[in-house]
DNA sequence: GTCTATACTCGGATAGAC
DNA sequence: GTCTATCCGAGTATAGAC
């Protein structure tokens, strides 16, 4: 998810004070990311980003944009993600076992951050923030994604077989990052995907 | 686990000032709950319980201290929950059963919240803070619970299959929250009783 | 033990020079 | 567009009267 993409440059985000407004948004990314939303100060952003503290004020009037910029860029993260695994792979299986496997490629970060989605949505949902349904919308297009690939094996009911699969991983992810061991994640994510496999081979249900 | 239990006055709580300081524990756990711990102030916490600001350093010389003080009040809720399943029910697995179904019994508040251990410790684990391990240790017991009930029964690996369904609970709630769903909450809990149910009857591993 | 007043710090936001 | 200085409110914590 903090893995820039080479071509982030959003509609409003052309001229010269592109790079600047990128800096800033990628810093705020991963320190919301690793802090939280509410236990990141602009100070904190200003000194990761290199950029001083009043200068970032012309890029965003208040910390709300921001965070409105930083759900934006993450939500281009995760589309260019899903679109190239689209193109890697011709084949939706594929896909999607690529998809539940790389879910916990960055396992240091997962057991000590948590799910960056999950975790923001949860935050921003119990403090009742306006943006909770931008973050929400993060979860569906992932969600929506994995039922576009079960439909296109035939599945029955895709969508709920897409929520099961997101619940499983969510929980997986939680517990992890609760319990802070690695081995929960590993071994938690192993054994949805072996799940996922028995039921598209119509072991289960 | 913010509906209080008859008698929970612990060990440094005898005394006159025991109702005051009961009072300041109970506004701050339902308020921890609601709006997660830093975005509590004292001041919200002072209103909630009737009690002027100042009057509680008397009883918590900090932030920190307090919360300490609320993540042992729902130790103590949570015991004298599981006390009183094991008292009620002397089948193991009805006394399994009932947990699942009582665990999504406040509905409304898990949607609106979350569940009050995984949020408050996905909020503790994300900031690093001192008692992360303290809000574990309710994961780990009501875990460890079920655990125990599960070898009642003679499962094989009852902490595993503890554990997997934790993992299952805590996604299902994670979800119906960062998604605001009801339906989802109440069918996922049904999904997750009835896969228990299969597993306890040998028709699924 | 109870409560008021206040000190101190920090974070979000603004004004305005350059 | 960039940056410094600063205001203001909120929040934790303390001093001290009663």
């Amino acid at each position: 998810m903090t893995e820039a993409i080479a071509n982030n440059t959003s509609a409003d985000a052309v001229g010269r004070g592109a790079e600047n407004r990128e800096r800033i948004v990628a810093a705020a990314d991963r320190l919301f990311y690793e802090r939280g939303f509410q236990a990141t100060s602009f100070s904190d952003i200003a000194d990761a980003a290199g950029v001083p503290k009043g200068n970032f004020y012309y890029y965003f009037k208040t910390k709300d944009a921001l965070l409105e910029g930083v759900i934006d860029w993450r939500r281009n993260c995760l589309k260019a993600l899903l679109d190239n695994l689209n193109r890697t792979y011709d084949n939706p299986r594929e896909r999607l076992m690529a998809l539940l496997q790389g879910l916990c490629a960055g396992e240091d970060d997962i057991v000590r951050y948590g799910c960056p989605m999950g975790t923001l949505s949860a935050e921003l949902c119990k403090s009742g923030h306006p943006l909770r349904e931008r973050a929400q919308a993060l979860l569906e297009m992932i969600r929506d994604w994995i039922a576009t690939q079960l439909q296109l094996m035939g599945q029955d009911d895709p969508l709920e077989l897409a929520r099961e699969i997101q619940t499983r991983s969510q929980g997986v992810t939680l517990l992890a990052h609760a319990y802070g061991d690695h081995g929960m994640l590993s071994e938690g994510m192993a054994r949805v995907r072996r799940w996922v496999e028995s039921v598209l081979d119509g072991r289960s249900h």
